[in-house]
DNA sequence: CGCTGTTACGCATCCCGTAAGGATA
DNA sequence: TATCCTTACGGGATGCGTAACAGCG
């Protein structure tokens, strides 16, 4: 089970194409053929269908492993340079929208005063690529968000330290002319029927809605796969379905927010940092905390 | 960064020998000389100094990702072969000593339960085989108990699903003639000049204490490799020293519990299994986890 | 000298690319 | 027939082992 064997198996399960994964990666549609085949020679098992291509059950469960066995090669690639290499003259910051709107400032204030003069460069971007970034030393610090139950972590592949930063409740944002935007709390439960906005970077990802809530039945109509939550947030004020944010997030108007009561769910943040800003990233995470929790009692 | 060099320089540098791993490989020390130094061009950096044969900077940082990537290939591995064969004939269960000996008669009883006439197999191991172990398919279920944050997961490296059954106090054990023996509770940063017993498997580990109490000072002058409990147990009454233990464990006579109030850190225990045995899993799970509840109130 | 890691060199293997073959729509 | 994956085959690179060499006690 070669590295690049996987690498390869990841290319052609993601684009159903050998000759596409072949373009894609530099090689010719023999080579991944062949490479393919040793794979599965290697593990005894098809692992994908052909015609169309299309994982079988065992290629669907290597593949759960194999996008993290990749990241983490390249975070242990990364995270041996850094040692090696100076110190960076930059600090790259990427965070996920939910994360940056309310701690980028007092981020930037921190990272400042421990390094004046020092070139900052923030970079919003989706969970896994903020994840991925970070383990892979493109990015120096991460913020994500996400919703858990309370104290637990976010479910991140991330490979190197994460520190919880913020807990924060949730609410559901929904019109104000929608005849539960007056409720004083709710439970997610009695919205099982209701038009939910698929919207997984500016929002509580459904899937996880509907892990929590354990059931299916929360269904969108409409996907936003935008990363500006304002725009989220005018879909909902003009009625296309509901949306699950972090209670702390300041609303336009014609959007009204109610508290999750149930099930138990928190919006956490998390900050992601490599090893070797170890220093930096703790005082920061600690600013980051500190301020979390006077802003959330 | 092929994964095999990844192996050969895990394996040099836990023997401290170029030969040593080699004949521990079934390569020749040219061989793996060959392959250290590969790996050393392509990360462009030194891993090694030789003469002692102890790693650099860089290989230290290396290390802590070369074991987890490679038992995540073993997972893989395990994981897809689960797939594809048939279901097991026997149930290789492993757990910790201070998760087994709560729980061990009820996660026979389920599995005898949910399946009849079934062949079961109980190993008691370190946290660290146990975790592995069932990563690399050789357990089918495992148990393993650690101390952390209330409602922290454990810090392990494991690949499968991890699932929390049961969260409860700790105590300091210690001689019933000890001066606190009597005390209601006890804060641990009261007892930093006491005499630890570096038990690893058999108590709460004291780095773990260490960070809990976010210094160093805990210190010990004895160390217990073994997973008997009750041998750990025969030292603390003998006043070799204190441990920190789950408070439902019971104590034999000559040995005082004070819970602990300070840090604020539970025993946790954690159900762990490779995918194909899910289902059983999750009951087994519900099962542990509905029993704790009862018992910790 | 004895031990250990490195370097040189030859050989087997592996792996990719070219090109031909086969299966499916 | 067109597309896409597979197979056959040749050449170059890779990687191991043998053996000679070099640093350190």
């Amino acid at each position: 089970m070669d590295a690049h064997l996987l690498r390869t198996f990841v290319a052609v399960a993601e684009c159903g194409s050998f000759s596409a994964a072949a373009a894609e990666l530099g090689y010719t549609q023999s080579a991944v053929s062949q490479q393919i085949a040793a794979l599965e020679s290697n593990l005894g098992t098809a692992l994908l269908h052909r015609r169309p291509v299309v994982p079988t059950p065992a290629g669907e469960r290597l593949l759960e492993h194999a996008g993290p066995i990749l990241l983490r090669l390249d975070a242990a690639r990364a995270d041996v340079l850094r040692v090696v290499g100076e110190p960076p003259g930059s600090i790259v910051f990427g965070a996920t929208p939910l994360a940056a709107s309310p701690h980028v400032a007092r981020a930037l204030t921190e990272l400042r005063r421990s390094r004046p003069g020092i070139e900052v460069t923030f970079a919003v971007a989706g969970r896994e690529e903020v994840a991925r970034g970070v383990a892979a030393g493109e990015y120096h610090l991460g913020l994500v968000d996400g919703i858990a139950a309370p104290s637990d972590p976010l479910k991140l592949t991330a490979h190197g330290t994460t520190t919880a930063v913020q807990n924060e409740p949730l609410v559901v944002a929904l019109p104000t002319d929608h005849p539960l935007a007056r409720r004083r709390r709710i439970n997610l439960h009695d919205l099982l029927d209701a038009r939910w906005i698929d919207a997984p970077e500016v929002a509580a990802p459904l899937p996880d809605l509907r892990a929590a809530t354990e059931t299916d039945a929360i269904r969108s109509t409409l996907t936003y796969t935008g990363t500006d939550v304002l725009s989220l947030l005018a879909l909902v004020a003009a009625g296309h379905g509901l949306a699950v944010l972090p209670a702390s997030l300041t609303l336009p108007g014609g959007v009204a927010a109610v508290p999750v009561e149930s099930p138990r769910l928190v919006h956490r943040t998390e900050l992601l940092h490599g090893h070797v800003d170890e220093p930096a990233a703790t005082t920061l995470a600690a600013v980051l905390a500190d301020a979390g929790e006077r802003s959330t009692g």
